[in-house]
DNA sequence: ACAAAAGTGTTCCGCATACACCCATGC
DNA sequence: GCATGGGTGTATGCGGAACACTTTTGT
């Protein structure tokens, strides 16, 4: 069969990034396969290869949307991996023959990226037993090369939501406290953040408008709740960030 | 064939941005093919399929490569295109057809970016007469869905420059003098920019070291020359840059 | 002496950082 | 009344932005 190694796959893997409150986690999925005569039991991304007709994207959401509900997520492109080695491990050789039912040559994948909130009524589709959230800390050897498109991953967020600030709001209600945004940016960076300089820096930022409403049933003084505001953030930042080209003339 | 719709095709597309002392020029391969009865003449990112056993970045280098000296290049992937329809207009199937001699269903291309000064010693490869170079501003309507590719390419650029200051480098002689650093930026920006805060930002930068040499037969003051110090550079930097993501741990 | 580009200093403002105490609430 | 987390103000320093004149050199 010369074609499958002369006419690669392509694929799209996916790595959904969850905040539960306190920690990022990612999506994953239970695997089962044959290494020889034991089986063993890993964890992969969901990913897949893409239909004939199918744009790239489009196959993101429908690959990520078997497992949650995609309304409104944020889903984007961040690298594609194509070593040739990525699929050779004889494990995900054999994997793949079973689950895709080809001979397999070789696989270009492109990378999507969510970030989403893990809340109380996000819930896997009804059956769903092989999709997991795993704590960032705790994600053991994934499949194929699995933990190097999670690290660049990992490695993409900061920067995006430097680039574009209203990415956080993913990863938060729709009503949030002030210490819950914070919280967010301490995981992002990895470091305890001043309380003082975070509330002065939320209040700098025209788009995050406080309510008039507060927290309930708390055994510390009620935190006001905040919520943000995707009108202002447009007309603060005029669909441009910062720093954009403008190599095609002024 | 149904290999052909099932199994797409990779190719690698590269954007290779060269700046001339003024502007920003885009390297551009002339193509020449038949619609219906009438030959047409147009223009075309260079680019490729990729080998069997080819990883992305090699791929990028080797197309770079027919044409251009890839040593020390800058090339790094930014975006993968991946439309169903990028390929089906009737002048690229065809010129397709007859170009990779096989039946093309689908290609989805990975895109590259390279940055590099042209500098009177750059020369491409001998004979090589369908490669030229075309200032952005005069880039007409490419092959392919070519022109996104470019626009996508270009908006990288900046992103790429402010988040790695160390890139614009790439669009410098070793020796360069302030006012032709100021320009590269000038032209990035698509604005001018104050000479004396220039100046001032340029001697807050540790690797930009001035030399005791200046410009000589000038009908004007001599300019003082500087070179990039890459060392000082990744000593200041320690290989990262400021907002990377500590989600992994601290 | 003139044309042409190089080089230089000050002021103002916004934002980041560092730092310590009082407030509201449920138990 | 105490434990728990919420909320607040000041001082300092850096870097971005605005702004005009003198210096050097070749012709």
């Amino acid at each position: 069969m010369p074609e499958n190694t002369l006419y690669p796959h392509v694929s799209v893997d996916c790595v959904v990034l969850g905040f539960d409150g306190s920690q990022f986690n990612v999506l994953l999925l239970k695997r089962t396969g044959i290494e020889g005569s034991q089986t063993f039991n890993d964890l992969k991304l969901p990913g897949g290869l893409i239909f004939s007709d199918e744009n790239l994207d489009d196959a993101a959401h429908r690959i990520v949307g078997e497992h949650i509900n995609t309304n409104a997520l944020f889903l984007k492109q961040f690298k594609s991996f194509g070593s040739p080695s990525r699929t050779s491990h004889p494990r995900d050789v054999h994997w793949l023959e079973k689950a895709v039912q080809l001979k397999i040559g070789r696989i270009v994948t492109i990378g999507y990226l969510a970030l989403l909130r893990i809340s109380s009524t996000l819930r896997f589709h009804s059956k769903d037993v092989q999709a997991i959230w795993v704590p960032l800390q705790q994600v053991g050897t994934l499949a194929f090369d699995h933990n190097q498109i999670v690290e660049e991953a990992v490695r993409e967020v900061c920067e995006i939501v430097v680039r574009d600030p209203s990415t956080v709001f993913n990863l938060l209600p729709k009503r949030f406290t002030a210490s819950q945004m914070r919280v967010v940016y301490e995981a992002l960076f990895g470091q305890p953040l001043d309380v003082r300089n975070f509330h002065k820096k939320m209040s700098r930022m025209p788009y995050v408008v406080p309510l008039d409403e507060f927290e309930k049933q708390v055994a510390h003084r009620a935190a006001r709740y905040y919520r943000f505001d995707k009108k202002i953030y447009f007309k603060v930042y005029g669909g441009f960030y910062p720093g954009r080209s403008s190599l095609y003339g002024q």
